[in-house]
DNA sequence: GCAATTAATTGGATCGTTCCAAATTTGTCA
DNA sequence: TGACAAATTTGGAACGATCCAATTAATTGC
């Protein structure tokens, strides 16, 4: 009911105390006395006070407790679970977020890291949109805001980076269809030209030849990284010659993709023809068949980012560090080994 | 390089102007001569001046650019495509937004809504967590901060709402089965005692008895709102007595998982067994079979709850309104009535 | 050329908090 | 009890912007 909003110095003239002492009270100083604030709290109770954390932020040097969040696509889930991931660890750290959606649009991008510098962040953890150059993380940089890059990097860009071991992952995934007999292996979806995809198409590569294996570029099919993607992918690929019986995807909803392809082709997943993922996301697990997947837990490595830039923001200056998360293969129905246990039952 | 941060003041005194002509300067105000501005915004690039959005704001009575988005669930699809529907409003309206996940924790929602009130924002869109109470947004009313709440309701909160028409978008689905032929139709999945939930029952329930069919109780198995709960509800489907021959299911990730069931158990659904989703996922369309299902477009709801919550931030006060956003049936393969083109070009 | 307008500019005062140095109260001990 | 230390409390100056009333500069009309 009341119009202007309740300050401090109500609180102090209704206490009978002055500013400073609510003040005290506020950030639960030891220096005050335990009468006077216990009363100054009631009053705080009673008026139905809210703090202002802009006004406090003004006058503290200290940077914000607002950290910034830009992710490239929200509607992958890959990505939605590396955020949820971040937002458990800021949360906890009694931190709070803007998270944005760039939609993979450089400009975007750029607006939302002018509109969060402009509300004083004390960090940003980016999840690149394709074609982020140096240039647009250089004036965070230069105000000595740290940033965490994650999933993708950016090049030239001094900043920290967490990304998962994509060539090993690859490499892991080839092997295991390799040891299962399979010669002709498909790389499928993804977008070329990007790190990520150069990187587990080297993984890929080096795997095949390893086992003495070629590896022709023409069973390499970038498409996009999404289900509608994968299922063009296998479209081509079982148009081509001597048409490949398994394939690696450049992430899970690519692979999913796949599995429809396949089975809009009259070929069973995992039975006919051997898929596996990259990412393990939620639904990895319980689709059926089950997709064997590169696992790279998302939301851990959302926490790590998280924990990452508070380690850099508690550290004041620090140099920038690159983190490698390790990834492993899991191994589930999709490339035709194994069996879960649901499976046996349902069928039994 | 330079240690403290440039302000307006450094901005007047480079420029030999006063801080006032810059504050003029920065809102673009017609009073200031073109000359003037040019010079002030020169020397602004010049020092890499960040605006202090801050600091403005303590002194603008005006409400913040800055609002709340708390969804209950980022890792759910349907939720991340309506809050990337938020944030394209938002973004172009010129707000920046605190997005922060509840988890479907009250708690949690409880913490994030007290730090966003200290953080002064304009306005809150909430996809409440389940058990959410009037009480929980009281003090945001009080304060006159507008609130929406979106996809599910708030029991008792004087605040707007939008939602899905779940018993019309139910019972048209179930009406297309019956015209399919089918006379045992299940609802499958969800969580019993939630308004939705009861909402799509009843739709199924009304278009039974209007087809002179039973609708026992049986035939409703409530389980979680997800692929795993589907795969669960589809389990005890078929050990029934008369086991159903067709489902509506609570959501699409719950049909996905009945999809999944159906297969474990040797059944191609579609073909064997009618199922129906709600929400309309962009996976429904490119999995395969495609889904058929209620389609309420997420992201077209996260922009239109955006929308009314902008007009209520801008018409000051207003009374909280209600709309329920019409949804339509979406006859794609699942439901075993028709073919798509992408089918049909395989198999020719 | 001078008053009357109009266009541009400018010092404070202010927003709600924190910080600092100084003032006050309380407690201790000889 | 008085001196001294410790425990509390406090007024006023920041923080970085906006706003208002007031001032100064430029333009116009006659």
């Amino acid at each position: 009911m009341n119009k202007s909003r309740v300050t401090v110095v109500d609180i102090a003239r209704a206490a009978g105390v002055s500013k400073s002492t609510v003040s005290l009270v506020l950030q639960a100083s030891p220096l005050v006395n335990e009468a006077t604030r216990a009363k100054v709290n009631a009053v705080i109770r009673e008026l139905g006070y809210v703090y202002n954390r802009g006004a406090a932020n003004l006058r503290q040097s200290a940077s914000s407790r607002i950290i910034g969040i830009i992710v490239n696509d929200l509607t992958n889930s890959f990505f939605a679970e590396l955020a949820v991931g971040m937002d458990m660890v800021m949360q906890s750290a009694g931190y709070v977020q803007f998270l944005s959606n760039s939609a993979e649009s450089v400009d975007r991008q750029r607006e939302v890291i002018a509109s969060m510098r402009e509300h004083g962040i004390a960090g940003l953890i980016l999840s690149p949109a394709r074609g982020t150059e140096a240039g647009d993380l250089k004036p965070l940089a230069a105000s000595g805001i740290p940033v965490v890059a994650v999933v993708r990097n950016v090049v030239g860009a001094k900043v920290s980076t967490l990304f998962s071991d994509n060539y090993a992952g690859a490499k892991d995934a080839v092997r295991h269809l390799v040891s299962l007999g399979h010669t002709r292996i498909a790389f499928l979806g993804g977008i070329a030209n990007t790190t990520v995809f150069t990187e587990r198409v080297e993984g890929w590569r080096d795997a095949l030849s390893e086992a003495g294996l070629a590896a022709p570029d023409r069973l390499v099919i970038g498409t996009a990284a999404s289900r509608a993607g994968g299922v063009a992918a296998i479209e081509r690929a079982l148009l081509l010659p001597e048409a490949p019986t398994a394939a690696l995807c450049f992430n899970d909803a690519a692979a999913f993709g796949v599995c429809d392809g396949l089975r809009a082709a009259g070929k069973e997943p995992g039975r006919d023809f051997a898929v596996v993922g990259f990412d393990d996301v939620i639904e990895a697990e319980t689709a059926v068949p089950a997709l064997t997947t590169v696992s790279v837990d998302p939301q851990g490595m959302g926490r790590r980012a998280a924990q990452l830039l508070l380690k850099q923001i508690n550290a004041g200056r620090v140099e920038p560090e690159t983190i490698v998360s390790s990834v492993r293969l899991v191994v589930r129905q999709s490339c035709g080994a194994g069996q879960t246990d649901r499976t046996r039952r349902i069928s039994a």
